[in-house]
DNA sequence: ATGTAAATCAGTATTTCTACTGACGGACCT
DNA sequence: AGGTCCGTCAGTAGAAATACTGATTTACAT
């Protein structure tokens, strides 16, 4: 089997280096290497491919927007992509845009050879991260208003169910002061109750 | 690097393909292959041992309980399971207590052998259908099958941090169905409290 | 037809949480 | 020395949630 395959980075060393990685493996056929995202849509237009390697970061399109104008343009297209992002969003985008293999770079060698050839198998592959990541359920990366320390720490008792008597115990605090503390985490998370705690918890990984 | 492996299956024929699978490659050493998972967890107490390859369906144990314990008695042990569910809810038990690869029965040889060495690499391996449950489950509920439409419906407002009057008033019946279903939901989801139904609802995707 | 499960509703009691107002000492910064 | 934030605590009140007891109707399958 001959795996025509598309190489796109923005560092011509990288190019280089995925390539004589494939060179370890006959089946694949590398057939261009671009540094833009522009360029590979251009030639996977123009040429019928069956692999892209990409790498997420790019001057003129990010790697999400290239995977879904390539899927679009050809749903059968493996795609691999590169990247050190370990963000759950960046993530979730990418595997629901369909792409076949998430390689951090931080392995790259010998996990992106096996990547490549479970995908080319037509299986999927994640770097061990991001299969945590998977397991785990996805939440945002996102900065939320600044809760103190104190703060903190109430909220992730009562992600354990614990009721506010148990935490004042817990922290050897008077109940009145839990009380103030949950007062003060709704205002802040602009919440009008403890489900809405529990959700700031978790769009904001205090799990 | 030798890696001790244990071969679990209760059909002799199936573990005499696995071993002749692996005798393709050296670094892989069986160490034994029994036919029960008592019989399993026997030699993973008296040997240290890197892989066990085990069937889920067997007649003294199922595959999820023996992964468990094994985990519990050996937790750096590698573990890859051969099963022909595709069942969410199986699947998703199995990668929550924590093993390292998945294979469908259907597929065995060619991806057995990329599973195990991906995993002697310390990477994780699923079937490329697993791998589809699991991104389903990032984006789509997966729903725990006790609960019935009507809980559901009440925990998915719940959500949306509205009070059982308000659930009420937008469920058109009394305040007092939506407490005894709140009531049903936290007995169901083994929880204390609002809390932990929030929790549930994360972990089932109900968001 | 009989049984099981779901969905609905009620009373009573207790616990927990939320809302409001107000306060005090300490740390830190200017 | 004064301002601000943090962490601590209090009283009073009411709203909401949980714990227990039950019950009826409908629907569906054996």
């Amino acid at each position: 089997m001959n795996y025509k395959t598309l190489l796109v980075d923005d560092h011509a060393i990288v190019l280089d280096g995925l390539q004589s990685l494939l060179s370890e493996d006959q089946d694949f056929e590398v057939i261009a290497k671009v540094n833009s995202g522009n360029f590979a849509l251009a030639h996977i237009r123009s040429t019928s491919l069956s692999l892209m390697i990409t790498d997420y970061s790019m001057p003129d399109m990010n790697g999400l927007e290239l995977v879904r104008q390539a899927k679009s343009m050809a749903p059968d297209l493996k795609i691999i992509v590169l990247s050190m992002h370990e963000d759950g969003q960046v993530v979730q985008d990418l595997l629901l845009a369909g792409i076949d293999g998430y390689v951090l770079k931080k392995y790259t060698h010998q996990e992106l050879l096996q990547a490549v050839r479970v995908v080319k198998q037509g299986g999927q592959y994640w770097s061990p991260e991001i299969n945590k990541i998977l397991i785990r359920g996805i939440s945002k990366a996102e900065e939320g208003p600044n809760l103190t320390d104190r703060e903190i720490e109430v909220l992730k008792l009562l992600m354990q169910e614990l009721t506010s008597k148990e935490i004042a115990g817990k922290l050897f605090i008077s109940e009145r002061t839990v009380e103030t503390h949950r007062k003060n985490l709704l205002r802040k998370t602009n919440s009008s109750g403890t489900v809405g705690l529990v959700k700031y918890a978790y769009a904001n990984k205090l799990v």
